[in-house]
RNA sequence: UGGGGGAUCGUCUAACGGUAGGACAGCGGACUCUGACUCCGCCAGUCCAGGUUCGAAUCCUGGUCCCCCAGCCA
């Protein structure tokens, strides 16, 4: 295996277009696109077929992949969309370079091929009104009427869909119908509508049309037209590919793609419907699109997932044509993969415990040599201040601990990381609520750096942060939108929504050199997880960090055995 | 009860008539100045019933179950 098949497994897409290839089929080209209608962010749904598109354009040779907004229902798009999904592409890590097109770039072209399949007997105007063409269009099982306009005179049709373009009907007086089969057993095929009034503002063309193409119609035609190759699609379209052929058998087209569908993702503990997300923003469940807690790309982001860890997801899952529902653990393996490497350590205390070491001198301080990356010497180090004072991590001391905690308990003696071995002397409890509030401790001087010249060794390390030179910040702890692994399976799927979702602590401390982070920076705070600098709310010198992902914590599997 | 798709370890996914393999999860161990990382090991699967074949996840027949479709949405 070559480290290119290595990072690109087989799948039967992959497959199609390396046997189209092999018989050079489009004479060698491969041109995807892909094509988000702009009503809404982009989630990681979004994200696999993005990489599948550009991807497959990418490792192959003279390979493209345009952009595309299909952009043919004007009253649900805005630019605002059109913007964020170009930001989010780019910063998934792909360019389309000069390739950016709107399906309402072709409105012209496609009026005239409306124009041409009229004059060939192939569409007609009908005044049925929605209801009516409900009624007409039969069941699953039973087959639809023809329309009594359905034999309208070419003349009359022309006539009639060049007044509707005029403006001179209103909404739901007419469509264009293209003339099929209404007994067939495919309901797209019977005779489905392909323009239709609208009186409404475009975000790009404007108020110069009031009748719209559907995207059956526009889809086919705007992929040929671009010279695609492969039109790659989500699986509730396969039933749409006869249209998707039929469309373009009756036109004088450059070319005919292959529309192939493939299964689109679900993650369990979240929610990736569009109307579903929508939802959780307008209602205030979340604070926005780009909350961390939200499965959009822009989300992903804020919560301090990367690129390479999105893509490196998007391989994994493969892609099929199987329902599936992917476990979340999988992108989350993607996430601590690639920030393992990458990523900086410091120190940070979430909850902290005042720790005083009694015999350490009362004015002292120490600059304690720490190396970024216990693997990679290459990152350098930092100094980190070490003092009499100092906070740790309350779930690091226990009064009375179980078997196997290695961490800091009355008389137990652990290791500061990068510092000393200190010894647990005392607690001072609050008198009233019986709250440990201070641990009195003692060092032993020569454990400098973390090891004991006598050899003893301790079972425990510790992080910390020296009380006097702490940077005192808020720390956002995220977890799983949801309580239950697949929330749409549940009619009242918002009763699911995980109230812990979000945790805020405010008196976190971090080691004073993150005062300089600057948004969107990652790090891994040891051991409690990886992090990243909120791009949105932090202030200069003042960093807020979002919980990426925590580490792996074999020691809270341990506790949960014990439930 | 029409049409279109799909069924392989717990979850994803390979194998295209020739040893059912990988990833994630789980479990156990080694290592460790992060209970991290890394490494090693274990667990575990072809929807069912027939048939063809020396040999079937794969081919044939018949079932079962799941998903999608009746927007002037995409």
């Amino acid at each position: 295996m070559t480290e290119v098949d290595k990072l690109t497994p087989p799948n039967f897409i992959r497959a199609i277009v390396r046997d189209d290839l092999k018989k050079n089929k489009n004479n060698g080209r491969v041109h995807t696109r892909f094509p988000p209608e702009p009503n809404g962010y982009l989630h990681v749904g979004h994200a696999k077929s993005i990489c599948l598109n550009f991807g497959i354009a990418a490792e192959n040779d003279g390979g493209l992949c345009n952009l595309r907004f299909d952009d043919t229902n004007p009253e649900k798009e805005d630019v605002e969309y059109t913007e964020a999904i170009m930001e989010d592409v780019h910063w998934l890590g792909f360019d389309w370079e000069d390739r950016l097109y709107y399906a309402s770039d072709y409105f012209e072209q496609l009026y005239d091929y409306a124009v041409r399949l009229i004059k060939d007997g192939k569409a007609y105007v009908d005044s049925l009104g929605a209801d009516e063409m409900r009624e007409y269009r039969g069941t699953l099982t039973k087959p639809g009427r023809e329309s009594p306009d359905r034999n309208r005179s070419i003349e009359d049709n022309l006539d009639l869909f060049a007044r509707m373009r005029a403006g001179e009907f209103d909404e739901g007086r007419y469509v264009l119908r293209a003339k099929i089969d209404m007994a067939s057993p495919n309901i797209n095929m019977r005779d489905p509508v392909i323009y239709r009034i609208k009186k409404a503002h475009h975000h790009r063309t404007g108020d110069k049309w009031c009748i719209y193409p559907m995207y059956d119609y526009t889809h086919c035609i705007s992929d040929a037209l671009e010279g695609i190759t492969h039109s790659i699609c989500t699986l509730e379209f396969e039933d749409h590919r006869p249209l998707y052929d039929w469309c373009l058998d009756q036109l004088p087209v450059p070319c005919h793609p292959q529309q192939i569908e493939f299964a689109r993702l679900n993650l369990n503990y979240t929610v990736m419907s569009k109307r579903k997300l929508n939802e959780l923003v307008n209602e205030g469940h979340v604070s926005g699109w780009d909350d961390p807690r939200m499965p959009t790309i822009t989300g992903m982001r804020r919560r301090g997932y990367t690129p390479a860890a999105v893509q490196d997801f998007c391989e994994r899952i493969g892609v099929t044509k199987n329902d599936t529902v992917i476990d979340m653990s999988v992108l989350e393996n993607s996430v601590r993969e690639d920030l393992d490497k990458t990523t900086r350590r410091v120190m940070a205390v979430l909850r902290p415990l005042r720790v005083v070491i009694n015999n350490y001198p009362e004015n002292k301080t120490e600059e304690l040599d720490a190396p970024y990356h216990p693997n990679r010497p290459e990152m350098g180090s930092r100094k980190v201040p070490f003092s009499r004072v100092i906070y740790i991590e309350q779930d690091d001391f226990m009064e009375s601990p179980p078997k196997k905690f290695f961490r800091l308990s009355p008389g137990a003696e652990v290791r500061l990381r990068y510092a000393y071995f200190i010894r647990c002397e005392e607690m001072i409890k609050d008198k009233k609520t019986g709250a440990i509030t201070e641990l009195r401790c003692t060092y032993d001087p020569r454990t400098k750096g973390g090891n004991a010249p006598d050899g003893r060794k301790v079972k425990g390390t510790l992080h910390w942060v020296s009380a006097n030179h702490a940077l005192q910040t808020e720390v956002r702890l995220y977890d799983r939108l949801f309580r239950v692994p697949v929330p749409d399976s549940t009619a009242e799927w918002k009763s699911s929504i995980n109230p812990e979702s979000v945790k805020i602590l405010k008196d976190a401390c971090v080691e004073p050199d993150l005062a300089r982070a600057q948004p969107e920076e990652h790090f891994q705070f040891e051991r409690l997880g990886y992090f990243c600098v909120d791009r949105k709310d932090a202030v200069t010198g003042r960093p807020v960090f979002n919980r990426t992902v925590t580490l792996r914590d074999s020691w809270a599997k341990e506790g949960n055995k014990a439930k």
